[in-house]
DNA sequence: TTTTAATTATTAATACATGAACTAAAAGCG
DNA sequence: CGCTTTTAGTTCATGTATTAATAATTAAAA
């Protein structure tokens, strides 16, 4: 334990470290990824994105994305269909089978994160994420400040 | 802003995205990577770790840390020698070039990190840092836990 | 001891991350 | 309208993550 361990990135590769592999084990139970899981997860809230809006919803990057539709689409979960207003826009469709998905996986997902969250406490919890989103937004605000300068 | 954006692992994903593209820059600047540096930054606190103390103390697996030991040995900025005493292990030292690295970057990284805390709030920073070491002593507890349960 | 188990480092296969460059289509503009 | 600039998606090159399997060595048990 040193400055290194307490830094705040390291802080946070930690966290994640110790909080995915639980998760990862019930997404590889049906056969999917972390990445493919967080596709779906946002299709299933509101299907027909546009790729674009997939990678900005899920932190994956454009790049990264277009090969992880691809193994969905080979997996038969989901479709890319071409927008008609704009056609440079690729929307993703959830198939039959990727839309019947969502029960089975959820409640196994629900269940991890409520144990997470128990393991946790109280107080913890709700400071964490409080704190947590604040410094995104303070973060987010900067990104957006110098990207203006840097015209 | 939904669900998913507000959960914890979004949040950690998020927050990772958002800091580490400054330090990045400044490790490219130095033709290395985010890995690379994080060996460097543990071998320049203390030389000569094995393989696995250097995994460990940098959260990249061992398969990973092979590559990313390869390519600093190739840059001619570390070298591997077997233990003596027991010939499973490698060790893993600096060469000169390694060693005079750090007081070429460390001051931009120190810099970069001051910066961050600026931005952040000086309340938050703590509970931040506070919060999350607790989260991170928590989880590995229940690890060890349930290690020793499934033998 | 001889066998068995555990440990260290590595390889292999597949998937994703990152940053740069490139194509095609659409929007803005003189 | 022709021309420049943006935007959406993709490809490319290199590096890393993850899980499983393997070789070499050492430690522990029979």
């Amino acid at each position: 334990m040193n400055d290194f361990d307490r830094s705040l990135p390291m802080l946070l590769y930690r966290a994640l470290d110790l909080i995915m592999p639980r998760f990862r084990a019930i997404f590889g139970g049906f056969g999917l990824t972390e990445q493919q899981w967080r596709v779906l997860r946002v299709l299933w809230q509101r299907d027909g994105r546009a790729l674009l809006e997939l990678a900005d919803a899920t932190l994956i990057s454009a790049p990264s994305m277009v090969g992880v539709v691809d193994r969905l689409a080979r997996s038969g979960l989901v479709e890319r269909r071409r927008s008609q207003s704009d056609r440079r826009v690729v929307r993703v469709f959830l198939t039959g089978r990727g839309r019947d998905l969502e029960e089975q996986v959820t409640p196994l997902v629900d269940a991890a994160y409520a144990d997470l969250r128990g393991s946790v406490g109280e107080g913890d919890w709700e400071v964490l994420l409080g704190a947590l989103a604040r410094l995104n937004a303070g973060l987010a605000d900067l990104d957006r400040i110098d990207e203006v300068v840097n015209r």
